[in-house]
DNA sequence: ACCTCCTTACGAACGCTGTTTGCTTATCCG
DNA sequence: CGGATAAGCAAACAGCGTTCGTAAGGAGGT
């Protein structure tokens, strides 16, 4: 149709682009996903609406992805993408301490991340995240099995924190109230409870960087 | 059609039984829900499946129940109710690490149940769970928000080594073969990792334990 | 013994979902 | 210009959670 004698100089800018309208790329699925996911939650990520976003029929994502799942996995690491894995504080202990923030609060920008989180992650961002744990705590010192036990401990309290988190802040303000109600209504039998969860506006933050302080405290080789 | 005069003495063991054939009940639903899911996994627990497991039409259990989530949800605090909460070892350290290995052992007794972490859990085997790590960690001597905080910290870290373990355990030997390969092969972009992933048929056991040892440490408060 | 009430059960349908198939259409190369 | 090659997609499929109107069957009054 184009490309024929007729064509007058000046016409590119007409025709719809040199290569075909600029053509679906993986990177450009996971990139919308992520926009979807961030503006309506994991449920409303649908293969038929995700497909609508990038103004494209349902079946053409599978060209480029095998199932949906493949996506999620790819807009996870690309979340992990977004941890700064250097930044130079000099000591290990706060470098570390730097790389767990940074992890969780990755994560909780995009909460959608708490439904996928638990399944094996090998993508290159997290990888690169976990190499530079490992390494910053073989700076700390620590060798043989105590280095990917103290990983394991270190990673668990982060994912945990962050699933809990999540799962709190998803149920708005009537079902919190709620369920401080149904508590403190049967202090008889959650005493404990009763008087230590209506105090419980927490500062989620500091509760973590505590309880993160203490891991830290134990983890570090004995002198 | 029956009870007429023709009924002969003896016939009531015939008759499917005097009240409606035993009646659906709630935890009639949940019992069954939770054989399903233990015995096909998570995905595997359809309403229609669910309902012919019981004998039943799927519209059947909309009437005990409202969703299918309230099914999990239910399931969930079932598998909770396999914690034991009361344990004497007199010393409060002991019984605290004892219901923590109590409460991950349950969990991963049914791995499905990483699917359903990510939500807040109000029933009353959690809330009787959860009473009992506040009152241990008051006996340890904790006050004012030292206590959430522990407890925060501690749960985070049992959810988390959870849905790890499960996350990891749940791909099979090829994938985690694969795995392995996959980062050890790039050992000069993950150097730290390629040395000590190898090293990794881990005993998660032990190591919870270690993880565990080291938060206690660094919770107990200072004297 | 019959009729009525009322709880309980459910087949069928609705609007979704993820995924596959086979055809159409657009672009490139000779 | 023509034929090859790749990309895009409407339609269909099987299955999902959930709703609706209807049917079934024991309980209680007459």
């Amino acid at each position: 149709m184009a490309r024929t004698g007729e064509e007058k100089p000046g016409n590119v800018w007409l025709r719809p682009s040199t290569t075909r309208r600029d053509p679906l790329t993986r990177e450009r699925i996971v990139n919308a996903a992520i926009e979807v996911l961030d503006a309506h939650g994991a449920d409303a990520l649908t293969v038929r609406r995700l497909a609508e976003h990038l103004g494209v029929g349902a079946a053409t994502l599978y060209g480029h992805v095998r199932t949906k799942e493949d996506v999620l996995d790819l807009a996870l690491d690309s979340v992990y993408a977004e941890v700064r894995t250097r930044d130079d504080h000099g000591d290990w202990r706060a470098e570390l301490t730097g790389l767990l923030r940074a992890w969780r609060a990755a994560l909780l920008r995009h909460p959608w991340s708490a439904r996928i989180l638990g399944r094996p992650q090998l993508g290159p961002h997290m990888l690169a995240r976990e190499e530079r744990l490992y390494a910053l705590l073989a700076t700390a010192g620590l060798t043989g099995t105590e280095l990917p036990d103290a990983a394991y401990a270190l990673s668990n309290y982060v994912i945990g924190s962050v699933l809990m988190r999540i799962a709190w802040q998803e149920q708005d303000e009537s079902a919190r109230h709620a369920a401080a109600d149904h508590v403190s209504s049967r202090s008889d039998r959650y005493p404990t409870l009763a008087v230590y969860r209506t105090t419980r506006d927490t500062d989620w933050d500091r509760s973590f960087d505590n309880g993160l302080r203490c891991l830290l405290d134990g983890i570090t080789p004995a002198r």
